[in-house]
DNA sequence: AAGGATTTTGCAACAAAGTTGCATTCTTAT
DNA sequence: ATAAGAATGCAACTTTGTTGCAAAATCCTT
């Protein structure tokens, strides 16, 4: 059984060839993914429907994450082991936007630092994207 | 001559009627607008592109800074005084959308913790966005 | 204060992105 | 193998965003 085939058992979702070709894309990806580029590997084969409603339902079980954005273009990415495992979404790296190649991707190494809300505020997630360059783009 | 017109002219735009309006409701906002907030408040007034071209607009003057989402409808807010000022845009504070009510706020108080990139990156721009329940919806 | 250059706006037409209902097909569990 | 349930594709539609161009407003100079 592949990759694909166990993520989508242990989430408890039916195994379905659009399910499987759409986690193959994350998992040969790496970088973040907006929903166009995964219409773009594969509206041959499947419905733009069927990818927004993969994306939701991807996301409802904690496989991906999204990754806010200030172009309207969310992007999604795996989540790592750990998070998938526990159901939890406990995502808590920093995310890098390269404004160079426009790619997004997940520091996993980096976490998101501590913040102290003012009083009355209770805090939930946290989210942090970081934009500049980014390491092959550097060179 | 109000607030709306001395931030047109020191960012050296014409004053129109249309800005005006549109920065007399951010001025009046408590919160963090989207595109459609404001087309709510005034499309019987002035056209959808306006706005969409007035909002490009204050971005690139540093009026206003946006904030991103994960559901594809950026948040736009004014930018304090330091910030139109320099004409630079150095947006450091913590962004707050709170899940009850679905407002975005700008935590001004609250200044985004620097964190260390692994080598190679360079960064430019830092953005942090909490959610959770606001000081409001919590009583 | 008037007039001309320049900027902004509205309109129309379009393109792209996202949603919904329903019939058909595929998965899964028995 | 089959029946129940879930996922998919299609069609139709809504919303969101973009572009070019003509008309209107603003601004600058005199």
């Amino acid at each position: 059984m592949n990759r694909a085939d166990s993520i989508l058992k242990n989430s408890s979702l039916s195994v379905t060839a659009g399910r499987k070709r759409i986690l193959d894309i994350f998992l040969s990806a790496n970088n973040a993914l907006a929903h166009q580029d995964i219409e773009q590997q594969c509206s041959d084969q499947y419905d733009r429907v069927t990818i927004y409603r993969t994306l939701q339902t991807f996301l409802e079980k904690g496989i991906i994450h999204n990754i806010p954005t200030t172009d309207n273009s969310v992007r999604y990415a795996l989540c790592n082991d750990s998070c998938i495992n526990t159901g939890h979404h406990h995502d808590n790296h920093v995310h890098f936007r390269c404004d160079v190649c426009g790619k997004t991707l997940c520091l996993d190494e980096v976490m998101i630092p501590s913040v102290k809300l003012p009083s009355g505020y209770s805090m939930k997630e946290i989210n942090m994207v970081v934009s500049g360059i980014c390491k092959s783009c550097k060179k």
